[in-house]
DNA sequence: TCCAGAACGGCACGTGCCGTGCCGAAAGGA
DNA sequence: TCCTTTCGGCACGGCACGTGCCGTTCTGGA
Protein backbone atom coordinates (compact mmCIF):
# COMPACT_ATOMS: atom_id res chain seq x y z
CA UNK A 1 0.00 0.00 0.00
CA UNK A 2 2.90 2.10 0.05
CA UNK A 3 3.57 1.85 -3.61
CA UNK A 4 2.71 5.17 -5.60
CA UNK A 5 1.65 3.45 -8.33
CA UNK A 6 -1.30 1.55 -6.63
CA UNK A 7 -4.39 2.30 -4.82
CA UNK A 8 -5.25 5.13 -2.86
CA UNK A 9 -1.52 7.13 -3.39
CA UNK A 10 -2.55 6.72 -7.30
CA UNK A 11 -5.70 8.57 -6.55
CA UNK A 12 -4.21 11.70 -4.89
CA UNK A 13 -1.88 11.88 -7.86
CA UNK A 14 -4.08 11.87 -10.55
CA UNK A 15 -6.15 14.54 -8.36
CA UNK A 16 -2.93 16.47 -7.57
CA UNK A 17 -2.66 16.24 -11.58
CA UNK A 18 -6.14 17.56 -12.37
CA UNK A 19 -5.52 20.73 -9.81
CA UNK A 20 -2.40 21.37 -11.77
CA UNK A 21 -3.46 21.02 -15.18
CA UNK A 22 -6.79 22.87 -14.43
CA UNK A 23 -5.19 25.56 -13.20
CA UNK A 24 -3.13 25.69 -16.19
CA UNK A 25 -4.70 25.46 -19.10
CA UNK A 26 -8.35 25.70 -17.39
CA UNK A 27 -11.64 23.41 -17.04
CA UNK A 28 -13.15 24.31 -20.43
CA UNK A 29 -9.75 22.66 -22.13
CA UNK A 30 -8.55 19.93 -19.19
CA UNK A 31 -9.31 16.67 -20.92
CA UNK A 32 -9.28 12.97 -18.82
CA UNK A 33 -6.59 11.96 -21.79
CA UNK A 34 -4.59 15.32 -20.53
CA UNK A 35 -5.06 14.13 -17.30
CA UNK A 36 -4.13 10.48 -18.03
CA UNK A 37 -1.22 11.46 -20.06
CA UNK A 38 0.32 13.95 -17.61
CA UNK A 39 -0.26 11.90 -14.46
CA UNK A 40 1.50 8.46 -16.51
CA UNK A 41 -1.91 6.93 -15.84
CA UNK A 42 -4.16 4.43 -18.11
CA UNK A 43 -7.86 6.20 -19.13
CA UNK A 44 -9.05 3.29 -17.18
CA UNK A 45 -7.29 4.04 -13.62
CA UNK A 46 -9.60 6.91 -14.26
CA UNK A 47 -12.31 5.79 -14.96
CA UNK A 48 -12.39 2.93 -12.37
CA UNK A 49 -12.85 6.04 -9.65
CA UNK A 50 -14.62 8.70 -11.61
CA UNK A 51 -17.68 8.64 -13.69
CA UNK A 52 -16.98 11.82 -15.35
CA UNK A 53 -14.73 14.74 -15.80
CA UNK A 54 -16.97 16.64 -12.69
CA UNK A 55 -16.78 14.58 -10.53
CA UNK A 56 -13.13 14.06 -10.69
CA UNK A 57 -12.48 17.63 -10.33
CA UNK A 58 -15.57 17.63 -7.32
CA UNK A 59 -12.75 15.46 -5.45
CA UNK A 60 -10.19 17.19 -6.45
CA UNK A 61 -10.85 20.20 -5.09
CA UNK A 62 -12.67 18.60 -1.73
CA UNK A 63 -9.58 16.96 -1.19
CA UNK A 64 -7.47 20.66 -1.67
CA UNK A 65 -10.04 22.14 1.04
CA UNK A 66 -10.02 20.14 3.70
CA UNK A 67 -12.47 21.76 5.75
CA UNK A 68 -10.47 24.78 5.99
CA UNK A 69 -14.10 26.45 6.26
CA UNK A 70 -15.07 24.75 9.69
CA UNK A 71 -16.98 27.35 11.81
CA UNK A 72 -15.69 29.91 14.93
CA UNK A 73 -17.50 30.25 17.83
CA UNK A 74 -16.23 33.17 19.78
CA UNK A 75 -19.46 33.99 21.12
CA UNK A 76 -20.49 37.28 18.96
CA UNK A 77 -22.19 35.75 16.31
CA UNK A 78 -21.63 38.93 14.06
CA UNK A 79 -18.07 38.53 14.16
CA UNK A 80 -17.75 34.61 13.35
CA UNK A 81 -19.67 34.76 10.78
CA UNK A 82 -17.66 37.23 9.26
CA UNK A 83 -15.00 35.69 9.80
CA UNK A 84 -16.28 32.71 8.17
CA UNK A 85 -18.02 34.44 5.30
CA UNK A 86 -14.32 36.28 4.80
CA UNK A 87 -12.76 33.05 4.94
CA UNK A 88 -15.41 31.54 1.75
CA UNK A 89 -14.31 35.14 -0.32
CA UNK A 90 -10.47 34.43 0.17
CA UNK A 91 -11.33 30.43 -1.20
CA UNK A 92 -13.61 31.76 -3.93
CA UNK A 93 -11.98 34.18 -5.01
CA UNK A 94 -8.60 32.72 -5.89
CA UNK A 95 -6.92 30.28 -7.20
CA UNK A 96 -6.28 27.95 -7.10
CA UNK A 97 -9.67 26.98 -5.85
CA UNK A 98 -11.95 30.11 -6.83
CA UNK A 99 -11.62 29.80 -10.94
CA UNK A 100 -12.07 26.09 -10.68
CA UNK A 101 -14.88 25.99 -8.18
CA UNK A 102 -16.55 28.10 -10.57
CA UNK A 103 -16.66 25.54 -13.60
CA UNK A 104 -17.52 22.91 -11.21
CA UNK A 105 -20.56 25.04 -10.90
CA UNK A 106 -20.96 25.85 -14.20
CA UNK A 107 -20.91 22.19 -14.95
CA UNK A 108 -23.38 21.27 -12.15
CA UNK A 109 -26.01 23.11 -14.45
CA UNK A 110 -26.27 20.38 -17.02
CA UNK A 111 -25.24 17.19 -14.86
CA UNK A 112 -27.57 16.46 -12.49
CA UNK A 113 -25.53 13.48 -10.99
CA UNK A 114 -22.73 15.78 -10.65
CA UNK A 115 -25.38 18.66 -9.17
CA UNK A 116 -26.18 16.11 -6.43
CA UNK A 117 -22.83 15.30 -5.29
CA UNK A 118 -21.97 18.94 -5.03
CA UNK A 119 -24.76 19.37 -2.85
CA UNK A 120 -24.56 16.41 -0.54
CA UNK A 121 -20.57 16.88 -0.27
CA UNK A 122 -20.18 20.72 -0.12
CA UNK A 123 -23.17 22.89 -0.06
CA UNK A 124 -25.64 21.41 2.21
CA UNK A 125 -22.59 20.76 4.96
CA UNK A 126 -21.49 24.39 4.75
CA UNK A 127 -25.11 25.77 5.06
CA UNK A 128 -25.94 23.38 8.00
CA UNK A 129 -22.48 24.47 9.94
CA UNK A 130 -24.03 28.48 9.12
CA UNK A 131 -27.29 27.84 10.72
CA UNK A 132 -26.07 25.52 13.22
CA UNK A 133 -24.13 28.89 14.59
CA UNK A 134 -27.30 30.67 13.94
CA UNK A 135 -28.95 28.48 16.03
CA UNK A 136 -26.63 28.84 18.81
CA UNK A 137 -26.62 32.49 18.85
CA UNK A 138 -30.50 32.57 18.52
CA UNK A 139 -30.37 30.13 21.92
CA UNK A 140 -28.32 32.85 23.45
CA UNK A 141 -30.92 35.55 22.76
CA UNK A 142 -28.79 37.40 20.13
CA UNK A 143 -30.80 37.33 17.66
CA UNK A 144 -34.55 37.61 16.72
CA UNK A 145 -36.56 34.28 17.61
CA UNK A 146 -38.98 35.25 14.68
CA UNK A 147 -36.31 34.87 12.15
CA UNK A 148 -36.55 31.95 9.73
CA UNK A 149 -32.32 30.92 9.71
CA UNK A 150 -32.32 29.39 6.92
CA UNK A 151 -33.44 32.01 4.98
CA UNK A 152 -30.88 34.03 6.91
CA UNK A 153 -28.22 31.76 4.66
CA UNK A 154 -29.74 32.43 1.62
CA UNK A 155 -29.39 35.72 2.16
CA UNK A 156 -25.79 35.64 3.07
CA UNK A 157 -24.82 32.98 0.56
CA UNK A 158 -26.97 34.47 -2.40
CA UNK A 159 -25.66 37.65 -3.07
CA UNK A 160 -22.18 36.23 -3.29
CA UNK A 161 -22.55 33.24 -5.25
CA UNK A 162 -24.69 35.77 -7.27
CA UNK A 163 -21.36 37.96 -7.91
CA UNK A 164 -19.54 34.93 -8.10
CA UNK A 165 -21.85 33.31 -10.76
CA UNK A 166 -23.51 36.49 -12.54
CA UNK A 167 -22.03 39.47 -12.71
CA UNK A 168 -18.32 38.15 -12.11
CA UNK A 169 -17.42 40.91 -10.04
CA UNK A 170 -14.06 41.03 -8.02
CA UNK A 171 -15.34 39.41 -4.65
CA UNK A 172 -14.28 41.32 -1.47
CA UNK A 173 -14.62 41.42 1.98
CA UNK A 174 -16.55 44.96 1.76
CA UNK A 175 -19.19 43.13 0.01
CA UNK A 176 -19.94 40.51 1.97
CA UNK A 177 -19.34 43.39 4.99
CA UNK A 178 -22.23 44.83 3.72
CA UNK A 179 -24.70 42.00 3.12
CA UNK A 180 -23.67 41.13 6.43
CA UNK A 181 -24.49 44.45 8.24
CA UNK A 182 -27.51 44.72 6.05
CA UNK A 183 -29.12 41.23 7.53
CA UNK A 184 -28.40 41.69 10.75
CA UNK A 185 -30.62 45.11 10.95
CA UNK A 186 -33.57 42.80 10.12
CA UNK A 187 -32.41 39.95 12.49
CA UNK A 188 -32.22 41.92 15.42
CA UNK A 189 -35.45 43.52 15.15
CA UNK A 190 -38.18 41.76 16.57
CA UNK A 191 -40.22 41.64 13.13
CA UNK A 192 -43.10 38.78 13.80
CA UNK A 193 -43.75 38.11 10.21
CA UNK A 194 -40.76 36.76 9.34
CA UNK B 1 -36.61 39.44 -48.00
CA UNK B 2 -39.73 37.85 -47.94
CA UNK B 3 -38.00 34.61 -48.45
CA UNK B 4 -37.83 32.70 -45.38
CA UNK B 5 -34.51 30.88 -46.67
CA UNK B 6 -33.00 34.41 -46.61
CA UNK B 7 -31.25 36.62 -44.29
CA UNK B 8 -33.37 37.28 -41.31
CA UNK B 9 -36.11 34.95 -41.58
CA UNK B 10 -33.60 31.94 -41.90
CA UNK B 11 -32.44 33.51 -38.42
CA UNK B 12 -35.60 33.09 -36.98
CA UNK B 13 -35.93 29.60 -38.00
CA UNK B 14 -32.57 28.44 -36.42
CA UNK B 15 -33.72 29.93 -33.34
CA UNK B 16 -36.59 28.34 -32.84
CA UNK B 17 -35.54 25.25 -33.85
CA UNK B 18 -32.58 25.58 -31.45
CA UNK B 19 -35.28 25.96 -28.41
CA UNK B 20 -37.31 23.08 -29.70
CA UNK B 21 -34.21 20.65 -30.07
CA UNK B 22 -32.77 22.37 -26.91
CA UNK B 23 -36.07 21.03 -24.93
CA UNK B 24 -36.46 18.32 -26.25
CA UNK B 25 -32.78 16.75 -25.44
CA UNK B 26 -31.86 19.12 -23.50
CA UNK B 27 -28.55 21.62 -23.68
CA UNK B 28 -25.69 18.78 -22.84
CA UNK B 29 -26.88 16.36 -26.17
CA UNK B 30 -27.54 19.87 -28.12
CA UNK B 31 -25.22 19.87 -31.04
CA UNK B 32 -24.81 22.68 -33.83
CA UNK B 33 -24.50 19.77 -36.39
CA UNK B 34 -28.15 18.42 -34.75
CA UNK B 35 -29.67 21.91 -35.14
CA UNK B 36 -28.57 22.66 -38.64
CA UNK B 37 -29.89 18.69 -39.40
CA UNK B 38 -33.57 19.69 -37.51
CA UNK B 39 -33.56 23.15 -39.44
CA UNK B 40 -32.62 21.78 -42.99
CA UNK B 41 -29.25 24.53 -42.70
CA UNK B 42 -25.96 24.21 -43.74
CA UNK B 43 -23.42 24.44 -40.46
CA UNK B 44 -22.12 27.57 -42.43
CA UNK B 45 -25.30 29.20 -41.98
CA UNK B 46 -25.17 29.02 -38.43
CA UNK B 47 -21.43 29.76 -37.71
CA UNK B 48 -21.89 32.91 -39.54
CA UNK B 49 -24.61 34.06 -37.31
CA UNK B 50 -22.89 33.00 -34.09
CA UNK B 51 -19.95 32.18 -32.50
CA UNK B 52 -20.60 28.95 -29.82
CA UNK B 53 -23.54 27.22 -29.15
CA UNK B 54 -24.01 29.42 -25.81
CA UNK B 55 -24.29 32.53 -28.20
CA UNK B 56 -26.96 30.48 -30.04
CA UNK B 57 -29.06 29.90 -27.09
CA UNK B 58 -28.19 33.18 -25.91
CA UNK B 59 -30.24 34.92 -28.27
CA UNK B 60 -32.56 31.97 -28.72
CA UNK B 61 -33.91 32.88 -25.21
CA UNK B 62 -33.77 36.32 -25.85
CA UNK B 63 -36.28 36.39 -28.41
CA UNK B 64 -38.31 34.16 -27.16
CA UNK B 65 -38.90 36.08 -23.35
CA UNK B 66 -39.44 39.30 -25.80
CA UNK B 67 -39.61 41.76 -22.05
CA UNK B 68 -41.85 40.36 -20.65
CA UNK B 69 -40.08 41.21 -16.97
CA UNK B 70 -40.86 44.79 -17.20
CA UNK B 71 -41.47 46.68 -14.67
CA UNK B 72 -44.86 47.70 -13.36
CA UNK B 73 -45.26 50.83 -11.34
CA UNK B 74 -48.54 51.45 -9.72
CA UNK B 75 -47.08 53.26 -6.79
CA UNK B 76 -46.89 50.47 -4.75
CA UNK B 77 -43.20 49.86 -4.47
CA UNK B 78 -43.47 46.19 -2.47
CA UNK B 79 -46.30 45.64 -4.56
CA UNK B 80 -44.69 46.10 -7.83
CA UNK B 81 -41.32 44.21 -6.64
CA UNK B 82 -43.54 41.14 -5.57
CA UNK B 83 -45.06 41.09 -9.30
CA UNK B 84 -41.91 41.51 -10.89
CA UNK B 85 -40.17 38.61 -8.82
CA UNK B 86 -42.92 36.44 -9.28
CA UNK B 87 -42.59 36.96 -13.08
CA UNK B 88 -38.81 36.39 -12.74
CA UNK B 89 -39.78 32.77 -10.52
CA UNK B 90 -42.22 31.45 -13.07
CA UNK B 91 -40.18 32.51 -16.04
CA UNK B 92 -36.69 31.06 -14.42
CA UNK B 93 -38.89 27.84 -13.07
CA UNK B 94 -40.82 26.82 -15.73
CA UNK B 95 -40.02 25.58 -19.68
CA UNK B 96 -38.97 26.38 -22.20
CA UNK B 97 -36.81 28.95 -20.69
CA UNK B 98 -35.73 28.01 -17.44
CA UNK B 99 -34.46 24.66 -17.90
CA UNK B 100 -32.70 26.44 -21.24
CA UNK B 101 -31.35 29.01 -19.34
CA UNK B 102 -29.90 27.46 -16.31
CA UNK B 103 -27.67 25.66 -18.83
CA UNK B 104 -26.75 29.17 -20.38
CA UNK B 105 -25.52 30.33 -17.17
CA UNK B 106 -23.76 27.16 -16.43
CA UNK B 107 -21.90 27.19 -20.07
CA UNK B 108 -20.94 30.86 -18.79
CA UNK B 109 -19.12 29.43 -16.30
CA UNK B 110 -16.11 28.24 -18.72
CA UNK B 111 -17.32 30.87 -21.35
CA UNK B 112 -16.16 34.79 -20.85
CA UNK B 113 -16.94 35.66 -24.08
CA UNK B 114 -20.52 34.51 -23.56
CA UNK B 115 -20.76 35.86 -19.96
CA UNK B 116 -19.96 39.00 -20.91
CA UNK B 117 -22.82 38.53 -23.29
CA UNK B 118 -25.45 37.56 -20.91
CA UNK B 119 -24.47 39.91 -18.59
CA UNK B 120 -24.36 42.82 -20.90
CA UNK B 121 -28.09 41.82 -22.58
CA UNK B 122 -29.54 40.42 -19.69
CA UNK B 123 -28.56 40.77 -16.68
CA UNK B 124 -27.29 44.28 -16.41
CA UNK B 125 -30.57 45.30 -18.05
CA UNK B 126 -32.64 43.72 -15.29
CA UNK B 127 -30.65 44.58 -12.28
CA UNK B 128 -30.85 48.49 -13.51
CA UNK B 129 -34.53 47.87 -13.85
CA UNK B 130 -34.79 46.43 -10.50
CA UNK B 131 -32.43 49.48 -8.71
CA UNK B 132 -34.23 52.50 -10.87
CA UNK B 133 -37.75 51.25 -9.68
CA UNK B 134 -36.24 51.59 -6.35
CA UNK B 135 -34.44 54.89 -6.91
CA UNK B 136 -38.42 56.01 -7.27
CA UNK B 137 -39.57 54.58 -4.45
CA UNK B 138 -36.63 55.91 -2.39
CA UNK B 139 -37.21 59.45 -4.05
CA UNK B 140 -41.26 59.38 -2.82
CA UNK B 141 -39.94 58.46 0.54
CA UNK B 142 -41.05 55.18 0.55
CA UNK B 143 -37.42 53.76 1.65
CA UNK B 144 -35.03 54.63 3.92
CA UNK B 145 -32.93 57.01 1.71
CA UNK B 146 -29.58 55.44 3.55
CA UNK B 147 -30.26 52.50 2.06
CA UNK B 148 -27.80 51.07 -0.81
CA UNK B 149 -30.13 49.87 -3.97
CA UNK B 150 -27.89 47.81 -5.66
CA UNK B 151 -27.31 45.74 -2.55
CA UNK B 152 -31.12 45.83 -2.12
CA UNK B 153 -30.98 43.99 -6.06
CA UNK B 154 -28.56 41.68 -4.87
CA UNK B 155 -30.55 40.77 -1.80
CA UNK B 156 -33.73 40.33 -3.78
CA UNK B 157 -31.80 38.42 -6.58
CA UNK B 158 -28.86 36.50 -4.70
CA UNK B 159 -31.26 33.91 -3.04
CA UNK B 160 -33.04 33.41 -5.82
CA UNK B 161 -30.19 32.68 -8.24
CA UNK B 162 -28.81 30.40 -5.25
CA UNK B 163 -32.02 28.39 -5.48
CA UNK B 164 -31.74 28.41 -8.99
CA UNK B 165 -28.11 27.22 -9.76
CA UNK B 166 -26.72 25.78 -5.97
CA UNK B 167 -29.77 24.14 -4.46
CA UNK B 168 -31.80 23.62 -7.13
CA UNK B 169 -34.74 23.05 -4.74
CA UNK B 170 -38.13 24.31 -6.81
CA UNK B 171 -38.66 28.53 -6.85
CA UNK B 172 -41.82 28.97 -5.45
CA UNK B 173 -43.29 32.73 -4.84
CA UNK B 174 -44.03 31.99 -1.10
CA UNK B 175 -39.92 31.58 -1.09
CA UNK B 176 -39.22 35.07 -2.61
CA UNK B 177 -41.91 36.27 -0.61
CA UNK B 178 -39.80 35.81 2.30
CA UNK B 179 -36.92 37.22 0.82
CA UNK B 180 -38.95 40.67 0.19
CA UNK B 181 -40.58 40.48 3.55
CA UNK B 182 -36.89 40.34 5.10
CA UNK B 183 -35.40 42.97 2.94
CA UNK B 184 -38.27 45.71 3.28
CA UNK B 185 -37.82 45.40 7.09
CA UNK B 186 -34.23 46.62 6.60
CA UNK B 187 -35.65 48.97 3.55
CA UNK B 188 -38.03 50.38 5.53
CA UNK B 189 -35.82 51.28 8.86
CA UNK B 190 -34.18 54.15 8.98
CA UNK B 191 -30.87 52.47 9.43
CA UNK B 192 -27.77 55.18 8.77
CA UNK B 193 -24.70 52.58 8.27
CA UNK B 194 -26.48 51.22 5.36
C1' DT C 1 6.99 -19.75 -0.89
C1' DC C 2 3.94 -19.64 -4.55
C1' DC C 3 0.02 -18.42 -7.16
C1' DA C 4 -4.47 -16.44 -8.48
C1' DG C 5 -6.47 -12.21 -9.05
C1' DA C 6 -6.65 -7.37 -9.02
C1' DA C 7 -4.72 -3.09 -10.60
C1' DC C 8 -1.99 -0.98 -13.71
C1' DG C 9 0.22 1.45 -18.30
C1' DG C 10 0.05 1.40 -23.11
C1' DC C 11 -2.21 0.99 -27.30
C1' DA C 12 -5.88 0.81 -30.59
C1' DC C 13 -10.44 1.21 -31.96
C1' DG C 14 -15.09 3.14 -33.35
C1' DT C 15 -17.96 7.22 -32.50
C1' DG C 16 -19.60 11.93 -32.32
C1' DC C 17 -19.06 16.54 -32.93
C1' DC C 18 -16.07 20.19 -33.90
C1' DG C 19 -14.85 24.02 -37.22
C1' DT C 20 -13.57 24.74 -42.03
C1' DG C 21 -12.98 24.18 -46.70
C1' DC C 22 -15.18 23.58 -51.53
C1' DC C 23 -18.92 23.22 -54.85
C1' DG C 24 -22.97 24.39 -57.36
C1' DA C 25 -27.59 26.36 -56.89
C1' DA C 26 -30.59 30.02 -55.80
C1' DA C 27 -31.78 34.67 -54.67
C1' DG C 28 -31.42 39.64 -55.08
C1' DG C 29 -29.53 44.02 -56.56
C1' DA C 30 -27.46 46.96 -60.17
C1' DT D 1 -28.84 40.68 -67.85
C1' DC D 2 -24.88 39.74 -64.85
C1' DC D 3 -22.52 39.79 -60.52
C1' DT D 4 -22.44 39.24 -55.67
C1' DT D 5 -24.11 37.22 -51.62
C1' DT D 6 -26.27 33.60 -49.26
C1' DC D 7 -27.41 29.22 -49.04
C1' DG D 8 -27.49 23.61 -48.58
C1' DG D 9 -24.76 19.67 -49.11
C1' DC D 10 -20.74 17.18 -48.66
C1' DA D 11 -16.20 15.95 -47.22
C1' DC D 12 -12.32 16.58 -44.51
C1' DG D 13 -8.81 16.52 -40.51
C1' DG D 14 -8.75 16.88 -35.66
C1' DC D 15 -9.84 15.88 -31.01
C1' DA D 16 -11.61 13.71 -27.03
C1' DC D 17 -14.74 10.38 -25.72
C1' DG D 18 -15.44 5.68 -23.54
C1' DT D 19 -14.16 0.86 -24.13
C1' DG D 20 -11.85 -3.01 -25.43
C1' DC D 21 -7.31 -5.96 -25.24
C1' DC D 22 -2.55 -7.19 -23.87
C1' DG D 23 1.28 -7.88 -21.03
C1' DT D 24 3.21 -6.46 -16.63
C1' DT D 25 3.43 -5.54 -11.77
C1' DC D 26 1.88 -5.68 -7.29
C1' DT D 27 -0.84 -7.83 -3.39
C1' DG D 28 -2.70 -11.01 -0.20
C1' DG D 29 -4.06 -15.59 0.97
C1' DA D 30 -2.96 -20.50 0.84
Amino acid sequence: MTNPSRGAARTEVIMRTTLELGQEIGYAKLSIEAVAARAGAGKHTIYRRWPSKGALLLDSLLSLHKSSLDYPDTGDIFADLRTQIHAAVDLMGNPPFGPLYQALVGEAQHDPQLAAALNERFITPQAAMTVARLETARDQGQLSPAFDLSLAMAILSGPLYFQFLITQEPLTHEYVDRVLRALFTGMEKSSSSL
